[in-house]
DNA sequence: CATGAATGAGGATTCATTCAT
DNA sequence: CATGAATGAATCCTCATTCAT
């Protein structure tokens, strides 16, 4: 009661009193298990119960920390977009080539998943997809993003960098499509993801698009990196 | 068109005595009248009544063609990517470029969007949430025309047309991901849907993502199509 | 519809038109599958449509021979029913000792269950025991047996046969549930069922029960029959 | 008493806070509820809201404490069968003539009935039917009370007081139809149940069966007890 | 903070029965 | 006679949410 509980907002992991990492931090743990519950079961499947268990504490807890199951996604997904919006615009602040920035955004969210699967897939699958629930919700918090990224290739195109005769707002969607599309496949088994898979598909999805977009001088600069390694068969994390 | 057949009912496509629109086509009839419901309301928060009050009949009826409301979904999800499959085929076994097959086949699934803007919100918002539940019978169907397309791109890094560096598989997600990403900005209104953004959209669409796989030297050689003009303000919705 | 329908009475197999056999019968069919159906799956936990499916006829024909799925278990019980109040009336209209008659009808409802212990076990578990729905239909019918399996009793013991402090009624009861329990225990699998089994049977319930009741210069009498061979581990049926 | 505790609810049958009659005992509350009203329409025939109803407790508390409807009438059949057993071993444990075995047996059940009419006849009438669908469960539990009461003749036969041709699992069910047969007809009204009509009742069952069991020695000592009193009109329904 | 008993609205599914062909 | 499409009432069960302890 004492603390403000931040039913949206970046979580603040500790620092309840400012006293440090004292309690386990209940809240953290009935996220982080909702992730793993989500991720198994779906959304819907999953019964608030489940959560509870998963996380090892008494079902009436979950509404002591969330007002409803719904509050409990909401936050996985503002959690994790406001990092995303926070990485976007800072990537768009500073004086870094198109392609730079557009590999930075691809490399973050690639390694979103990769450093946390479960979460990606539950963002991914029950939230950027739910058009007619929580899509609508955060539809805001969505489009920011594609707004930033379009400017950026607005910008690029003003710079002559990128061909003018694209709009922005489509560049934008097929860029994040493309990248989102290759999480989906890893989420659904249907693409190889070792670590050097990850780091290939960096550079892949920047190539491909950025190579579709760059005006033919630019291409022709030949600014793109050299592709990693090609490797087949790498061990599945 | 090869619709699947439920286990139950009995569905019989043929036209009753050979005389064509005799019958109403029941189980034709709540299939459509379900795409309506599912993509206004979501396939979770409709109700199966909701389906037999759109179709004009009874709640029963539902259950006489298909096993459960997720026969229905399935039914609409194999039915539509019955289509597609055969589409892709087809393109496939034809002697043409690839810059044209992959622009056949967004030509496909765009037109089809403009065609049925319902069944397309629905094969692409609650299909993949559904995947997770529905076990991998889609995923089977699914990875199949990914595996065509790879095959297409392959078979353009065989002949030099695209660079061999980049790994088919991943091309063809990042390519259907973009094709898919543009549905979902006109699903979720973050794209304008217009006559002309549609066709501009199935030029940007290749172009990009051709225009990155391919080599220089085919990059040089301007197979690009002209860009279909640039229009703004067609907005529909 | 020139064929008088019976709902209720003792089945005519054949005779419509006076013909003979000609037709396959339906009736006949549809309550033969029911017998198997009601026996394996219980009558609440079948519909109609499974005995229409066990008699391989389309499941509105089982309308056009009974009213209801109701009527045909009620059916299959009175048809059975009155074969036995019949076969008790004529034992009791004959000069018979009672350990005859009871002998008789204990041999009657045993054969019974040899010649169709499917059809017993539906009516001992599913009408019988049925308390609040068919029991309560048919508890004349079955208290007319009990009626007279006690004038029996009574006249036993006016002869000086049977113990004259022992109620009739509570004895003919106690009579039958012996041999009920036989077929349950058959029914049930906790008894064996060789042929020998129940030809034993037939012996011991009626030795058991007219031991009881008999007098004692009665039984110094000695007017039970023998035992027959106690052979233990037949083969079952 | 050792109730069976179902997989669902928490069921803390000691007394809260060692006070006593303090909690109102829900789970209680509700099982014997629905032996009113299961007694009453029939399992079959009645909602588990009428149970629900006739506790006086919110319908989804029945699923708080059991999984479903059948676990309800499982777990009375259980609760009876385990005290049932429990006597039927204390009294084989005890160095009693057979007839006194029996005897007690025979109180026991009958005793049952009168404290609890309803409870019996839903034990009688309701898990007999069932046994089809709720599988062998119970048919164990049965079968073990079969197995100590024809221990007991077994160990008779040997003692050279009951007549060995006689099989002991034939006896035992015949004792015990004869029994349960004497409370259907307490059950359909088809018995008078005055007080004095259970005692001699307990005395009939004893001494017709077990007359007929004994040898002609045995029989002779007139080891039998005097009939009570025979009183008419007792009729309580 | 934590617990889990209690609530009850909500929805999927079943299936007996009707009836047009 | 036969068929099986069509109907829709009936009911089980789920599970989010509340709240007393």
């Amino acid at each position: 009661m004492s603390a403000a509980r931040p039913s949206s907002g970046v979580a603040r992991e500790r620092s309840r009193h400012a006293s440090g990492a004292k309690a386990p931090d209940k809240r953290r743990l009935i996220l982080d298990a909702a992730v793993r519950v989500f991720a198994r079961q779906g959304f819907h499947a999953c019964r608030v119960s489940d959560i509870a268990d998963e996380a090892g504490v008494a079902y009436g807890l979950v509404y002591h920390y969330f007002a409803s199951k719904d509050e409990v996604l909401d936050t996985l997904f503002l959690e994790r977009w406001h990092v995303m919006l926070e990485l976007i615009r800072e990537v768009d602040s500073q004086p870094l080539p198109v392609r730079e920035k557009l590999e930075a955004i691809a490399s973050f969210i690639i390694d979103s998943y990769r450093h946390d699967p479960d979460l990606m897939k539950v963002i991914i699958v029950e939230v950027t997809r739910a058009a007619n629930s929580f899509g609508n919700t955060h539809i805001a918090t969505i489009r920011e993003a594609y707004d930033l990224i379009g400017g950026m290739i607005t910008k690029a195109q003003a710079e002559g960098v990128f061909k003018p005769e694209i709009e922005e707002r489509f560049a934008a969607m097929a860029f994040y499509g493309a990248i989102e599309q290759l999480l989906t496949g890893w989420i659904f088994d249907l693409l190889p993801q070792g670590e050097a898979d990850f780091e290939r598909a960096k550079w892949l999805v920047v190539e491909t698009v950025c190579g579709g977009l760059e005006t033919r001088s630019e291409a022709q600069a030949g600014v793109g990196r050299a592709a990693p390694q090609r490797g087949r068969g790498e061990a599945r994390a």
